[in-house]
DNA sequence: TGACTCATGTCAATATTCTGACATACCTTG
DNA sequence: CAAGGTATGTCAGAATATTGACATGAGTCA
């Protein structure tokens, strides 16, 4: 396909590998998510905060790869649902501390390992040294993107 | 961090690095697509048009990996532009061919170069063999997940 | 032939995300 | 100290995508 001097092949796009590779990976962590009543966005949030307690709005959307008023709306509606709080004031800066609550380090415990069993069977092919060339691999194409 | 018996590490995660490999890569192609007034679904259509002359909405969809409703909008817009073309009636079944206008292949091709410059930019730490065992390996991710 | 299943295109409503904008708080730097 | 720059939280609006639903066309099978 293609004899063009200059394009992209899908076949061999990266770039396209990469987008069905995400798209997959998203779908399988909604299908194992929404038995637990929980979303994509919602458990990468938790799991942010589990492993950085007190990241802040805007660092947790970094972290996330969303805008920080993407971030802000859902950490509303999981303020709401009583898994994670915030101080009415800051105690330095403008940035108020996030802390998972109890419930919410709960819901995470059962979210945390539906997506680990689907990164399993996600990588069930590939032996270690081959997980490790792809965290590499995807590593360099970040870090050449980033500059 | 994180000594869990249950839990995931973002630091070696799998998904987590995934995420941000397409973050990233979607922010460089929009950014490179931006002076050329051009999205990025709106590209993929093109490129998937270009290469597969023909496809229905829905398989439009399928290749980009967006339901069909919204391959359906975006489709009108690119009518709209005059950069694709879909009969009145189909030739046969429900499903409409969608064909590339002259147009539709001129603003592709810019796109294109776009696009295929940040690929170059993304794989430029790999060479050859490494940029095919990153194939390789997500092809094997998106094939293990698929069933 | 008739009933069933499946894929498709499309409409409507909803949800999610983003961009733009503004005020606030801290930190430099002159 | 005052001024500019940066980062943050938040509001409002627009763009984008999704789910749900329905009718149409094609194929299958009894």
């Amino acid at each position: 396909m293609s004899q063009d001097d200059v394009g992209v092949d899908l076949d061999t796009s990266l770039g396209y590998h990469l987008k069905q590779a995400h798209s997959v990976l998203r779908s399988a962590m909604d299908a194992a998510l929404r038995p637990l009543g929980m979303t994509v966005p919602q458990y990468a949030c938790l799991e942010l905060l589990h492993q950085r307690p007190g990241l802040s709005n805007s660092e947790l959307a970094r972290g996330a790869f969303v805008s920080r008023q993407s971030m802000n709306v859902l950490l509303q509606s999981l303020e709401r649902e009583q898994l994670v709080s915030r101080p009415d004031q800051s105690p330095a800066g403008r940035a108020l501390p996030v802390q998972l609550t109890p419930l919410g380090g709960e819901r995470l415990r059962a979210a945390s390992a539906a997506v680990s069993s689907v990164e399993t069977r996600m990588t069930q092919a590939l032996n270690i040294n081959q997980q490790q060339q792809l965290r590499d691999l995807l590593a360099s194409c970040v870090k050449a993107l980033s500059e």
